[in-house]
DNA sequence: ATGAAAGCGCTAACAA
DNA sequence: TTGTTAGCGCTTTCAT
């Protein structure tokens, strides 16, 4: 009945909106609207032509239809590492509640700024209505210094806001993250208060601002304690090379008895070290904190005491902020700092004769 | 210069072919082919255009482009939860190798058979030229059933081609998994060889083809020397569920001595329950296997012994396949099983006087 | 090698 | 409410 041609050869031709308004005896304009959320239809017109869609399996075309509305519907992720749990939730998260709002995600993965200045105008391309940076490092400043964009730029776990770019014009860059200077002075109270007193700290990535702000943060409190950071070494953020940070810290004397990492999933490998090739039992000998709460710092086999960070939280405003970023082109951007909070579990000391209220926390998501 | 309408408001008109076109002095379709690899064009004629596109911030549109051409480049991707490791990590090699080829990954989030029959019409509405399912459960039978696709669909990691559909066509769904019953054939021979006598398997979703595969060479080797499988717990391929499995496993009499879970999340769950709940040790009170070989599978502190799936390997199958049927739509699908592999680790006892080549393997991705 | 012209499939402004 | 008419920005014959 439909003129397909060549039966089962070459690339079939999809029914369109006019094939519809044929069948269903109405104008493709018609057939827009009747498949148009909230456009002035007949309700008889309206089940014509969803009849006839249906008989021909028609489905609209999104990418036409984007470009005539200028909005493609389409939201580009660039991400990070997704063998970092917490990254690779956050894209869940983060993916589902776009699809709540019909919006669809385009992924770039990447995990340096060369990857970036690939991603953001191949994404350009597709007309993504805006885009998301997932990662505790990646930002876009470098990028978007050379391409004229014209999108919003939101940065998660991150904010690198920095930028003023060659041409004196700023870059302007939503991000949400989280109180890392103030979150990071209670872990070096909790440290302190546990009896420490020799303290180390793994960063991520040298250049992340997130690794920065919460060393910063440790050192300032434990200066003001009377106490100093007696070693730094570099995980860059992942397991891996957390282990070799943490042979390094743990060979050297005196020994730390308390090693605060940049992320958690360094906070494994010190423990995975600590207790497999030294021997050490945690927290008597040595106190470990990490940072993100992931789910296998919450497993048995671990109990990591952390920081947690709320990233349902941190996702939602994201977005919010993302959608307000499209509907008002000429809107600043933000910054955005939600509050963390410190999991007490077992990788550190009870400070003596205090309680504590969120110990033996369960995982985040449930 | 440029023809810039109402500076700062509203939404700013983006630049076309057509003026890169009028800078460089030259017509649209110079400009287009000027972009286009392997047109025929000046190398004249090129730089013009280049100079004029850059100096005009010109970004093509893809959307249009796809549009035109009938291929939108985009790839969709039906994503199981990325809180398991494995289906985060292939995520990132599949749109990693995605972007070699140019192509673009828009993934859906979704782990019930309802999210795929929203996910795939909405998928289609934006032209993926093929969608791939990442889940050791996801299947898109039910919903390829009820609407007309005609684009290649291939499965990772499991393999329901079951499908003919209610009009009796048959939905034809390529897929990629491994040996999953031959493997668990020899899980069941290391674990005899070590000496158990009482097993138990955790299976995943009761419906998925690779729990239930695994389960028949587990239970079927295991069979044939003489033994039964005593108990089966269901812990729906993740953590949490894995706990509760293992928990009335373990309370069981009389005591399972080895348990199979169908992947590794839940045989975390096992060494956490069975070490800190029922204080046991692993493997002399219980052998565990997983599947999968996550990365935390190969860390100090669970070091478990599990079965390798070839995940480059088979993304590399997956996309290979996928190519081929973009180029060649009346291509059948295939079901190509790769060969996975045994990891000896510590939680299971060596059989006397073997050799054990691949123990102590370090973490998949380096 | 280049330009002119014809679409690709849809939405939106305008009439009716 | 409905149909008609213009585009949206690009690629691609077809001439030249």
């Amino acid at each position: 009945m439909s003129g397909s041609q060549r039966p089962g050869s070459g690339p079939r031709r999809r029914v369109t909106a006019l094939d519809v308004a044929r069948l269903a005896g109405v104008s493709r304009s018609a057939v827009s609207r009747a498949l148009t959320e909230g456009a002035s239809v007949s309700d008889e017109t309206r089940a014509k032509v969803l009849k006839a869609a249906e008989t021909l399996g028609y489905h609209r075309n999104a990418l036409v239809r984007g470009m005539v509305r200028q909005r493609s519907g389409i939201i580009g992720i660039v991400a990070g590492r997704l063998d970092n749990p917490f990254i690779a939730v956050a894209l869940e998260i983060l993916s589902r509640r776009l699809q709540e709002d019909g919006l669809k995600s385009m992924i770039y993965s990447g995990d340096a700024e060369s990857d970036i200045a690939v991603a953001l105008p191949s994404l350009v391309e597709y007309r993504v209505d805006g885009c998301f940076f997932l990662s505790n490092d990646l930002s876009p400043q470098g990028a978007a210094k050379y391409t004229r964009l014209d999108i919003p730029l939101v940065v998660l776990f991150n904010s690198d806001m920095a930028g003023i770019s060659d041409h004196g014009d700023e870059v302007p860059v939503g991000a949400i993250t989280v109180d890392n200077v103030e979150i990071s002075r209670t872990v070096a109270d909790l440290l302190l208060g546990g009896g420490c007193r020799h303290f180390a700290y793994i960063e991520g990535l040298p250049r992340a601002t997130t690794s920065r702000e919460r060393q910063r943060g440790y050192v300032e409190r434990l200066a003001e304690r009377g106490f100093a950071v007696e070693a730094v070494a570099t995980g860059n953020f992942n397991y891996a090379d957390g282990l070799a940070a943490a042979r390094g810290l743990l060979a050297a004397r005196p020994r730390p008895d308390a090693i605060f990492a940049a992320n958690d999933l360094m906070a494994l490998a010190v423990l995975d070290v600590a207790r497999a090739e030294f021997g050490l039992s945690v927290p008597e000998d040595v106190a470990v904190v990490g940072f993100d709460d992931i789910g296998a710092a919450a497993q048995a086999a671990y109990d990591l005491t952390t920081v947690r960070q709320p990233l349902a939280d941190m996702v939602e405003a994201g977005v919010d902020l993302m959608l307000a970023l499209i509907e008002e082109p000429d809107r600043r951007p933000e910054e955005i700092r939600l509050r963390s909070h410190l999991i007490e579990r077992s990788t550190t000391r009870q400070p003596y004769g205090m309680s504590a209220p969120e110990r033996a926390a369960g995982p985040q998501e449930a």
